[in-house]
DNA sequence: GTGAAAGCGCTAACAC
DNA sequence: GTGTTAGCGCTTTCAC
């Protein structure tokens, strides 16, 4: 393992010098910029980011955390992310919740000690105290999927989810369906709130009438999406309805599962649009028509974003030096299109 | 952004003191301990990692390198890995190779500048550089799913792959195919080949002649699985099949759509039975009869592995310290069991 | 039981 | 164009 003192010792030059070169700063001698060239190809030598992290206070690294990383919409945007930070020399320190807000918590705690550049956030809390390190301390937070509810300005890359909603409710509309029911989730998170206010928005502006008993809510997972929509298939001699829109991947498996076992036809008797749903194999049969998320999108903004918020706070660094004014950040809401893939299960 | 100098000051004892109650050492006054902890719960302390990281020569970080993290095989065996290593306070820096040897090469070396402790690596390469450094570090790596071809001892945590063919096609046997085709991955990567050893064997063992003409070669994607069912099919009135044994979870579902583009039905004239086949949904239609690798254990038992390792090197230390001669340290080879899961394809 | 100080490997300000 | 050195925040040895 070589460090910078040895190979100046072994090339009679100065520490600073080899660093100059390894950082390809001016004010070198080609002759000499060239012989520690050689000396650190031949020494193997490889910069240590730690002591770096610790002079520059920045670690060049970045903390995503996610309620599970098996999820594709997760992965997919973990991918977009890497794909541009990783140009920028960024390492990705990652760490999934497991839809756990315990863990969350202490991850949140674990990244921080880690002095992360920033965090990117799929939140799955609902009361905060760990996630004020960062901001008291100004690490950049952007916040994917869900957002907090903190009174205060962030940043976030998300769906237009309201009108996600719209989109699949027209779409069902305009294949005669005049009884939709919605499975969305928790509507004290953001997604399950603002998917839940598109789907009524789009019903009023056809002129439909809300039915209360239309409405279930779920918790994302696939067990949920099943026993929603057996509620729903139970009283469907009272409150009929001929299609369904779920808010989540799991959930619309476990609505559809419950709707063939309950012996309907899809789409015929009942028209699906998912949520989210990625059919990699491209065998499911029939195919299910679904909103979906530009993924790798997401996590390119999201990169930009933060390449943006981390030289912001170096250009404010050496503001401060000069003692000039620190200028006031602007926090910014990204808000994204969603994408309605129309297959087999809505007619 | 307190440090503990800054705390010390305030509080008015000395560094080593805090740093003692921070790290839990003896010889603190009950009296001082108290004081230390109030003042750190009051000033939000929270150790600096990185600066931890350069004193103590070890950052409390693992790399894991993987070619594609939305594979589930993948995100399943880095939940196991993040289970075991979060609760030892170990972070995860997460790389994706994206299947290119050019990436992996890039990233081992991005990693090995961060200093990690620990490489976790499923390498596509199959020429190796990059990763020398580590071995001439002495820093502890685990292959899995494929491993390189190296003559050196290393850890490693694999499918026993061969077993799992013959698993496969033992089953396609007993259940009456006598015909049966193969397509497999890169012979020059061990997975592809041990598969099809397993094959040959298993077919061996049966006294069942191998038809080199059933034998087709993909690259693990889905259009590769594709294309050589076609080949496969245009010759099945010479070389007639019933069975058809894939070897990855994106060929399998290529060569189901072939065959039945082709109008042969499934199980009826060709059975199958795919490899890593994860079917999320459930509604696969027919389920897919499948090899699984118990992907959770895979990441636990290269967690415990990883542990292992660097207690070892630790102690390793210690003992060079006191001059005593360096232990030399067993690498492992852990083979892990295949999965039959029958479903609908094989008859 | 507590404090002072060296030093991990690097960058950058300053001196020459 | 190059060298010297302070110091980033911490752990640990040694002295008291």
């Amino acid at each position: 393992m070589s460090t910078l003192k040895e190979i100046a010792k072994e090339l009679d030059v100065s520490v600073s010098t080899i660093s100059r070169v390894v950082n390809n700063r001016e004010y070198v001698h080609p002759k000499t910029r060239k012989k520690v060239r050689e000396g650190i190809e031949k020494f193997n030598y490889v910069p240590n980011q730690v002591a770096r992290s610790l002079k520059k206070m920045a670690t060049k690294t970045i903390g995503i955390l996610v309620p599970d990383i098996s999820e594709n919409f997760f992965s997919q945007i973990i991918k977009g992310i890497d794909d541009i930070l990783g140009e920028h020399k960024y390492s990705i320190i990652l760490a999934d919740s497991n839809e756990s807000a315990k863990k969350e918590e202490k991850y949140l705690k674990l990244l921080y000690q880690n002095r992360i550049d920033a965090l990117v956030l799929a939140t799955v809390a609902s009361e905060y105290s760990a996630i004020d390190l960062y901001f008291e301390n100004n690490i950049p937070v952007i916040f994917i999927d869900n957002i907090p509810h903190i009174e205060r300005d962030i940043d976030c890359v998300i769906l237009n989810n309201s009108k996600a909603s719209v989109i699949a409710i027209n779409h069902l509309i305009a294949n005669g369906n005049k009884r939709i029911a919605i499975i969305t989730g928790n509507p004290k998170e953001t997604t399950g709130l603002e998917r839940l206010e598109g789907y009524k928005k789009a019903l009023q502006q056809n002129r439909i009438p809300i039915d209360r008993d239309l409405i279930k809510f779920g918790n994302y997972k696939e067990n949920t999406g099943y026993s929603c929509a057996k509620e729903l298939l139970s009283n469907i001699d009272k409150h009929p309805f001929t299609a369904l829109y779920v808010g989540s991947e799991k959930m619309t498996y476990g609505a559809i599962k419950a709707i063939q076992e309950h012996g309907l036809k899809i789409p015929e008797d009942i028209s699906i649009v998912g949520f989210d749903v990625h059919d990699k194999s491209g065998l499911i049969n029939p195919g299910i028509t679904t909103i979906r998320q530009p993924e790798k999108s997401i996590g390119n903004i999201v990169a930009d974003l933060i390449v943006k918020r981390i030289y912001e706070k170096k250009q404010q660094r050496k503001q401060n030096k000069k003692s000039v004014l620190k200028a006031s950040v602007l926090r910014q809401r990204i808000v994204l299109e969603p994408i309605l893939e129309i297959r087999d299960t809505s007619k």
